[in-house]
DNA sequence: CTTATTGCAAAAGGTTTGCAACCGA
DNA sequence: TCGGTTGCAAACCTTTTGCAATAAG
């Protein structure tokens, strides 16, 4: 039986008034304000929870700390390895998936997938 | 100036020889036996540096230790989610990177791309 | 001789975990 | 009261790093 609690409420809040996919780390010190009895471990053990109930996403970039995304759906993201920011691209995955799988003899049962380059300020500011 | 070393033509040869795309602690394990000196720092050294040279290809999984590839052509893998094995999935990925551009509007440069579920064997042997 | 490379061990970075105290049902 | 949840700190796992010694050119 699960019982309610103020820090994964306001683990949940502060993550679903974002867009920019914070570390742990980062929902962390946010809540830390607020909430200031909050240790990092009971952050990493609701978020860790929450996305095992697949109440929100753990978004591992492969390098670096991972990432939340309150957006639970599977998506892909983009990393820009200028200003270290993640935002979603969203786009149907299903003839990605149906592409794998043709080419693939086992069961393929999800995908994490991570496009890396510049972000569109980034990309803006290298033409000044 | 790069020069050579008995170390990494070692670790080139014990990684070309694989298929599985090992970490480093098991490329370390294998050459301790015919290189019983070796470290560990040395070998991770060595495969970044490869990695940067483009000669082999460090694969992040999203959890536990990065695996290795003697092919350094970009091309997803497939994590078994049951026995922990990691092979390729060759396919063109031309298709996948349009429909990613189409989908956003900053410099998509490179990608990261991992599918979990079940090996052919495993599936095999979950039917038994 | 010069300097890339090594082995070693310590440190770093991120995350998990054991445990007693706490709090919700 | 019962047991899920917390705060804390220690442990864990993987990888990187500083440094003196070694070896390649």
């Amino acid at each position: 039986m699960t019982k309610k609690s103020k820090q994964r409420d306001a683990i949940i809040k502060c993550l679903s008034n974002r867009t920019d996919h914070p570390t742990a780390e980062t929902i962390y010190k946010e809540l830390k304000t607020e909430c200031p009895s909050i240790s990092l471990g009971t952050v990493y053990r609701n978020l860790n929870q929450l996305a095992a109930w697949n109440t929100i996403q753990k978004i591992a970039l492969g390098f670096g700390p991972d990432r939340f995304d309150p957006n639970s759906t599977p998506h892909a993201h983009f990393y820009c390895s200028k200003c270290g920011s993640v935002s979603d691209i969203m786009f149907d995955d299903a003839n990605i998936l149906e592409l794998a799988k043709k080419n693939f003899s086992g069961q393929i049962e999800g995908h994490l997938s991570v496009y890396y380059g510049l972000c569109e300020s980034c990309l803006k500011l290298s033409f000044k």
